[in-house]
DNA sequence: TTGACTAGTGATCAAACGAACACTATTATA
DNA sequence: TATAATAGTGTTCGTTTGATCACTAGTCAA
């Protein structure tokens, strides 16, 4: 087999295009990028389109990146003998993050968190909670409640028959709602991103 | 003021065609979905490109958005003073996850966590990292290395005049490797999820 | 070894595209 | 009240685009 699979390759060169300029290029453009004829390109997209990686726009008129277009490898396990470059791209199973954190998209939502209260808890400044609205907050969830008109991202708790937000930080100290305590929501996933 | 704001407006209707089309649309086609004349689009364009919501792709031959044309305001829900800046909900998959995380597709690979190392780093057990592959390595930089055929998650640092290891919890000292320290990955990425 | 299939090249062409220009109506300001 | 800036319309023009067609060179199975 002199050619086995070169369109796993033609397409992680679309993918990282697209990570860089947010669309799917034009014929020329994929023709440019990987060195070959406009209709090379245009059947390589229709080849992309059966395998479910690309469809058409709702106008019809460009191609649009499927859930799968994103999808990347997870080293399944973190053990293994042999040079490291035998882990290769497509080994281990596709993954895809926002699925892994998202299960209710229309009632998830990002926050940034802002503060060092929750550090203890490995929570950064500037991470991003990934927060469910519409889900029910039990005792030891981290939750997104509205604190002097302020977001707040802390531990629920519970202290005799209220409840309370806990920080994650010796230096801060629990928040004990005057009146009702109003959730906004749950965290059910956190990202970080270390360059920007 | 009969005409306050109109561009707030069309960026939605932008924001909604992007949901939709993962791409900013070509001038006529803006036109076309605001009732425009074709120049009135291609003037909108420019002045949400000052303001910050799109700028040109890298080959200069079309618009892409930028991180500001994903955030929205608080509008829909109750207005809150000093409320903290939120990215849109995931409805419709407008904000993509993996699409912020992720700089270079094709040499990006997922790697789960083990172990407390690295915890005053707010990087805990069972996390998942995000690690880039060809990424060049500098003293302070999150590296995942190959240490005895298991990867490492670590801080690269510079002692004398050799590389070493340095985990963040003191529970764990330095790692100096015998020979040639071997660089896997660098870590540009958290993901971490709290229900399963 | 014939024939089908696949991954390519190259050329043509109408439609769509972005850029530029002159012009108009409304709003904000000095 | 004059004037500048803003948000539009309409038109032109060279370039890019996607679609289509004819053709070629390997691969693979009957």
């Amino acid at each position: 087999m002199a050619y086995p699979d070169r369109d796993a390759e033609y397409l992680n060169k679309l993918r990282d295009y697209y990570a860089e300029a947010r669309r799917i290029p034009s014929h020329q453009r994929v023709a440019e990028l990987i060195g070959f004829s406009k209709t090379a390109a245009q059947k390589l997209l229709e080849r992309l389109s059966s395998a479910g990686f690309i469809i058409r726009t709702p106008d019809n008129d460009a191609w649009m990146p499927t859930k799968t277009f994103f999808q990347r490898s997870l080293a399944t396990s973190a053990v293994r003998a042999g040079s490291p470059e035998m882990i290769e791209p497509m080994q281990g199973e596709l993954f895809l993050i926002d699925d892994y954190l998202v299960k209710k998209p229309s009632a998830t939502i990002m926050i940034p968190v802002k503060g060092d209260s929750m550090t203890d808890a490995g929570i950064n400044d500037g991470d991003l909670a990934v927060v469910e609205r519409d889900k029910t907050a039990h005792p030891g969830d981290f939750v997104v409640a509205v604190v002097d008109d302020e977001f707040t991202l802390k531990e629920l708790a519970k202290e005799k028959n209220s409840f309370v937000l806990k920080p994650h930080n010796k230096a801060f100290s629990i928040i004990r709602p005057k009146d009702v305590l109003e959730i906004y929501g749950v965290m059910v996933g956190l990202v970080r991103r270390y360059f920007r």
